[in-house]
DNA sequence: GAGTAGATCCTCT
DNA sequence: GAGGATCTACTCA
C-alpha cells in the first residue's frame, strides 16, 4: 500500500467545482466507524454547481435546514436520504454562501472489502457492490448523520496515494437521474473512468 | 437484453 | 400530502 495523504481544505475551497470533480477521480475515499475502515476509490462523481443549477437541491439560492451544509465552507459532507433508501454522499466545496457540491457516485473497493460486503448483504465481491451512490454509502457505512462533518477529520475523509488515472481514461458526460433539471440535465458535469465495471450506467 | 414498476421515508410546501 | 441527485427485481422478448 502506498504513502497516503488526506487531501488539504485548500482542496476543496476552490471554485472550480467542475476541476474539483474531475480531480477527485481516483482518490481514495476513506470511512473509519468505530475503528473499522473501508475505503475506495473514486471512479465516478458529479459536480453540482450552485444556485444557478437546476439539478442541484440548492437551485436559485434556496436554503433549507436540509441542504444548509452546502452553504458552509468547502470541506464538508453534505449526506442526505433520498426514495427513502438511499444515503447520498457530497463532498462540499467553494467558499461560505456559495452552495457548491460534489456527489459520489461509485468507488471502487480498496479496503475493508469483507465489511463492505456485510454491510450491503453481499456474499462475495462484485461490481455491483460500490456502484451507484446509495450503494457507495451503504458500504462505506455513511448515514444521513455524518451530514455536515468535516472531511479533514477522523470517520469521514478524502486521500490521495499517488495514483492517478490518465486523461484517456477520464470521460465526461450529462449527469444521471437528472431528467427534471431541463437543459441544466445536459451539462456534462459527470466525470468517469471509462471502461471501469464500477462506473454505473451504460459501460461504454 | 430492454423496459418498467415498486420500495420506502424524510423533507419541504 | 407530494415527490425525490436510486436500486432492484420482474416482465417480456
Amino acid at each position: 500500500m502506498a504513502r497516503i495523504k488526506k487531501l488539504p481544505l485548500s482542496f476543496y475551497r476552490r471554485e472550480n467545482v467542475l476541476q474539483i470533480a474531475e480531480e477527485l477521480l481516483g482518490k481514495l475515499l476513506v470511512t473509519n466507524k468505530d475503528g473499522v475502515i473501508t475505503s475506495g476509490r473514486i471512479v465516478e462523481c458529479e459536480a453540482y454547481a450552485g444556485a444557478p443549477d437546476k439539478a442541484s437541491h440548492a437551485f436559485g439560492g434556496k436554503k433549507t435546514n436540509r441542504n444548509k451544509v452546502m452553504y458552509e465552507d468547502g470541506g464538508l459532507a453534505y449526506v442526505y436520504l433520498c426514495y427513502g433508501i438511499h444515503h447520498l454522499f457530497n463532498v462540499v466545496t467553494h467558499f461560505k454562501e456559495i452552495p457548491h457540491a460534489v456527489l459520489i457516485r461509485s468507488v471502487e473497493p480498496a479496503k475493508g472489502i469483507e465489511e463492505m460486503l456485510y454491510r450491503t448483504g453481499k456474499k462475495q465481491k462484485d461490481h455491483t457492490l460500490t456502484r451507484g451512490p446509495g450503494n457507495v454509502s451503504k458500504a462505506l457505512g455513511i448515514y444521513t448523520t455524518d451530514s455536515g462533518i468535516s472531511l479533514t477529520g477522523k470517520s469521514i475523509f478524502l486521500a490521495d496515494d499517488g495514483f492517478v488515472y490518465t486523461e484517456k481514461e477520464v470521460h465526461a458526460s450529462p449527469r444521471i437521474g437528472v431528467d427534471y433539471a431541463g437543459q441544466d440535465a445536459l451539462l456534462p458535469y459527470r466525470f468517469y473512468i471509462r471502461g471501469n465495471p464500477f462506473v454505473s450506467g451504460k459501460p461504454k
